[in-house]
DNA sequence: GATCAGATATACT
DNA sequence: GTATATCTGATCC
């Protein structure tokens, strides 16, 4: 049984913080989620052409990801499309900003919790589909970013579960990233029900109305 | 399954 | 001022 998360889990690569989370169990606010589904953000250092152009953190601090500067540990939570709030984990060294996105889970426990707060779910196991919808069950807002998970009283924990079999853990390309979108950053458990559809980036919008 | 509408913060010009 | 966004839910096959 390897050790809870600690901050030196945190402190290492994205991609090996991505596949460690796999499997682990993230709590809050009386929703228990196993991760089934992850993706990795490069921080904006490193060699030339080996940035990651799909991450917040790519052109540098903003208002908006400056925490993903800071020490790893922390909660990285932003809207996205006017509507949805995704839930990130700051990770690798102080000051890196790499990120791991939190895709999809299984609601293990608070189930009936996690219903009421996602009526739209047609299924156990559409509740945490998605990073949206993982961060809807875990009640997560942008109000949570910089919450420290590693903190002794942390409001939000992340605890190591029952660890994969290596055979099952899958990788492939991100989803909904146009950018940098052959990178195969996206960690997912195969076989697990809870896993969100691949879907390539594509079409964003319906664009304006044409001809008239 | 495939396609489309939705509502706003954020970042860039 | 304008374009874009780490997506979901509803609807139509």
């Amino acid at each position: 049984m390897p050790h809870a998360p600690d901050r030196s889990f945190f402190a290492r690569a994205p991609l090996v913080v991505a596949r460690g989370l796999l499997g682990c169990v993230v709590s809050a606010r009386g929703v228990t989620v196993r991760l089934t589904e992850v993706e990795a953000y490069a921080g904006p250092a490193g060699p030339a052409g080996t940035a990651d152009p799909a991450s917040h953190a790519y052109r540098g601090p903003t208002p908006r990801s400056s925490v993903m500067f800071g020490p790893p540990g922390r909660l990285y939570v932003y809207l996205v499309y006017g509507m949805h709030w995704c839930a990130n984990v700051v990770c690798g060294a102080d000051g890196e900003a790499a990120a791991v996105l939190l895709r999809a889970g299984e609601v293990t426990t608070g189930a009936g919790l996690a219903r009421e707060r996602r009526p739209a779910a047609r299924s156990l196991h559409d509740l945490a589909r998605g990073p949206a919808k993982l961060a809807g069950v875990l009640a997560l807002t942008g109000a949570d970013t910089g919450l420290d998970l590693c903190a002794p009283a942390a409001e939000i924990t992340v605890l190591a579960g029952s660890p994969p079999a290596t055979d099952v853990v899958r990788s492939g390309p991100r989803v909904g990233v146009s950018a940098a979108g052959d990178r195969p950053w996206r960690f997912w458990l195969a076989g697990e029900p809870t896993v969100s559809r691949y879907r390539p980036a594509g079409r964003r919008t319906a664009g304006p109305v044409v001809g008239g």
